[in-house]
DNA sequence: TCCCCGCTTGCTCATGTGAGCAGGATCGCC
DNA sequence: GGCGATCCTGCTCACATGAGCAAGCGGGGA
C-alpha cells in the first residue's frame, strides 16, 4: 500500500465512520469506486487504523479472553476493559462485578463452594445479587479471624455470599497463620476445624484471590506479619500470596516453615481443582496473577485488560 | 432501556465489533431475535457506548470541522485528531502538515501569497511538497528581521513556500517592531517597504499563525520583546498576538502605542481578506485562538481537536 | 522486444443490515 | 376493571456490503 493509497484509506474512514457516509458516496467524494473505497476500508483496519472501543464499566475484552485460553491453558477467561478507568478502585469495582457476573451464570450451580477472603472477594460478596444461586454452601478454606482491625470481613464475605445464593456459610474458625508449628497442628487436628477443611476438600468450586507481596497486604493489615516479615519474603522471591501462602514467581511456595504454620487448603489441592477461580486485578499485582496462571493454580481468570496483556506479552 | 437491556447491548457490541459475528449470530448467542440486536447495537452507538477513533498522524475529525464552520461561522476548518499524540511537539507536527495539506488542495491555487512567520510557519514550509501549487508569489505580511538568533528564519519561510510552490518570495525588509514610532513611520514610507506593504495588501490568500503571550514567544526570542513587556501586555489582558499585534480575548488591539510601532499588515486588513487561513495548535494557544476566532481574524482554521473543543464548548 | 506472472480493478452475486410498518403487549389513567 | 396511549416486537423490503472471479495492467526476466 503506497502513501497515497494510505491517505485515502484515513479519508474514506473519516467519511464511513465519522460521517456516516455509504462507501458509494465517498467513491463520489474521492473520485473512485465503491468497491475500491470497500477495499481501503478494510485496509485501514487490518493496519489498525481504526480502533474501536467500548466504553462501559462492564465491558469486556473477548479477544483477549480467547487468547488467554488458548495461549495460557486456561479453561476460561474474564477480561474487563480498562477504556475509561480512572481510578485503581475503579478497576477493582469492574473486576469484582465481572466476578460476580461469572458465578451467577455458572453452571451447574456448585453446590458447594470454597472461598478465601480479602478487599476482593469482599467486593465480589458486595456485587452478588440475592438468588444469585439457589442453595449454594459456602466454605472458607483458608483461615481468617482477624487479629485486630476489621474484625469479621472474612466472615461478612463468606456469610454474605451464601446468604445471597439462598444457602449457608462454614467458617473456618482458626487464625491464617499461627506464630508456632504445634499450634497449627493442633488447631487443624481440632474436630471442627479438621471437619471445614474436610468439606473445603470436597467443594465443587473455589473462588479466591492473590495478594501482592508489599506492606498493603491482608496479612500486614490483620497483623498476622509484619512489614518486615514481608520484605523477608520478597527477597526470597515472593511476588504474593494466594490462601495466605506465599508463592515466587513459578508458584512455588517460598518460605515453608511460613507455610507450614498456615492454615487452610494447600495449593497444590488447589490445583488439582476442576474448577478453581482466580480473581486478581490491578497494576501491583502482575506479578502474583503471573505466577498463579503459569503454576495452574486456577482454571479460570477474572482479571483486567492490562494484566491480561502483561500475562500474554510480558 | 432498562439495565438488562443495557447489558445486553455491551454484549452484543463485544460479539459485533471485537469478535466480528453477524447480528444474527449474536441473536442465536444471547437468545435474541437479529432485530433485537440491531437495535441494541444501535441503541449501544447512541448512548455513546462505542468509540471509533481512527489513529493516524494524518487523521481529522470532520464533525468537530462542520461545527465550527456552521457555530463558528467559519468558510472552513482543519481539524486534526490528537489520538496516540504523544508530544506537543506531534501535535505541532501534525498540524502543520494538515495547513500544508490544505494549501495544496487549495482550488483556485492563488497567485499571490501574503505569509507571517515564525515556529508553525516554518514547520508549514516545511511540510508543503515541491510542485504544490504552480507559479504561487509569496510576500511577507509583516516585519520580521530577527535581532539575535535564529538569523532569516522568516526569509527561509516565505523562500521554501515559494520555491516549493514554483515562484518567488518578496520579503518585507524591516523588523517586526520599531523602537520609536518615527523610526516606523520612516520605515514605511520607504519606497520598497511601501511597495512590499502595498503587494501584500493585495494578495489573494493570507496564512498566518498566532502567539501565546509568554516568555516563549518568537518576540522575545528575537529580541523585539523583553519578557517584562509580555508580562506588562499579559497585565493589560492580552491573550497573544497575530502578525506582530498583541490582542486581548475580544481580538481588540491591546496596546495601540505599541501597534502602532509595529511593521505590516493591520488585524483590519486581515479581516477583510476573503481568504485568511489560521493555523493555531497546541494547549498554549488556546486562549488566542478563540480571540482570533471569535473576532474573525480568519476565514479559515486550522487546528487541532483540543483547541477546537476549546473554542466549542468553552 | 516480448512474454509471463502477479497484482489491481471492476464486476456479479449472496449476505448482512437498517428503515418503516402493523400487530400486540404493557402501562397509566380514569 | 375498562380504556386509550405508548412502547415494543417481529416482520418485509430495499439498500449496503463483502466474497469471489475474470479481465486488464504493469513490471521483470529471457
Amino acid at each position: 500500500m503506497d502513501e497515497v493509497d494510505e491517505l485515502l484509506s484515513i479519508r474514506a474512514a473519516e467519511l464511513y465512520y465519522e460521517e456516516n457516509k455509504t462507501q458509494d458516496e465517498i467513491g463520489q467524494a474521492l473520485r473512485l469506486t465503491r468497491w475500491k473505497v470497500g477495499r481501503l476500508l478494510a485496509q485501514a483496519k487490518q493496519r489498525g487504523f481504526i480502533r474501536i472501543e467500548i466504553l462501559h464499566p462492564r465491558a469486556r475484552r473477548l479477544p483477549i479472553e480467547r487468547r488467554l485460553r488458548e495461549e495460557r491453558g486456561l479453561d476460561d477467561a474474564i477480561v474487563v476493559s480498562t477504556a475509561g478507568v480512572q481510578s485503581p478502585e475503579e478497576l477493582q469495582e469492574r473486576t469484582a462485578q465481572a466476578a460476580a457476573d461469572y458465578l451467577t451464570a455458572l453452571r451447574p450451580v456448585p453446590r458447594t463452594l470454597g472461598v478465601s477472603w480479602g478487599r476482593t472477594l469482599f467486593e465480589i460478596s458486595q456485587h452478588l445479587r440475592n438468588g444469585w444461586a439457589t442453595g449454594v454452601n459456602v466454605v472458607q478454606i483458608n483461615g481468617g479471624v482477624s487479629l485486630n482491625r476489621r474484625p469479621g470481613t472474612a466472615a461478612a464475605t463468606a456469610v454474605g455470599i451464601a446468604q445471597k445464593g439462598g444457602g449457608s456459610a462454614t467458617l473456618l474458625p482458626s487464625p491464617a497463620i499461627l506464630e508456632r508449628l504445634a499450634t497449627k497442628e493442633a488447631i487443624e487436628s481440632d474436630r471442627v476445624v479438621a471437619g471445614v477443611i474436610e468439606l473445603a476438600r470436597s467443594a465443587d468450586a473455589y473462588l479466591f484471590s492473590a495478594g501482592a507481596a508489599d506492606h498493603s497486604s491482608v496479612h500486614v493489615e490483620s497483623g498476622y506479619l509484619s512489614p518486615a516479615d514481608v520484605d523477608l519474603l520478597v527477597q526470597k522471591g515472593a511476588v504474593g500470596d494466594v490462601v495466605g501462602r506465599y508463592i515466587d514467581s513459578d508458584g512455588n511456595i517460598v518460605d515453608p516453615a511460613l507455610d507450614a504454620r498456615t492454615v487452610g487448603l494447600t495449593l497444590d489441592e488447589l490445583r488439582a481443582a476442576p474448577l478453581a477461580v482466580a480473581v486478581v486485578a490491578g497494576t501491583a499485582k502482575h506479578a502474583v496473577a503471573d505466577a498463579v496462571v503459569r503454576s495452574g493454580l486456577c482454571s479460570v481468570l477474572v482479571t483486567d485488560e492490562a494484566t491480561a496483556l502483561h500475562l500474554l506479552d510480558g
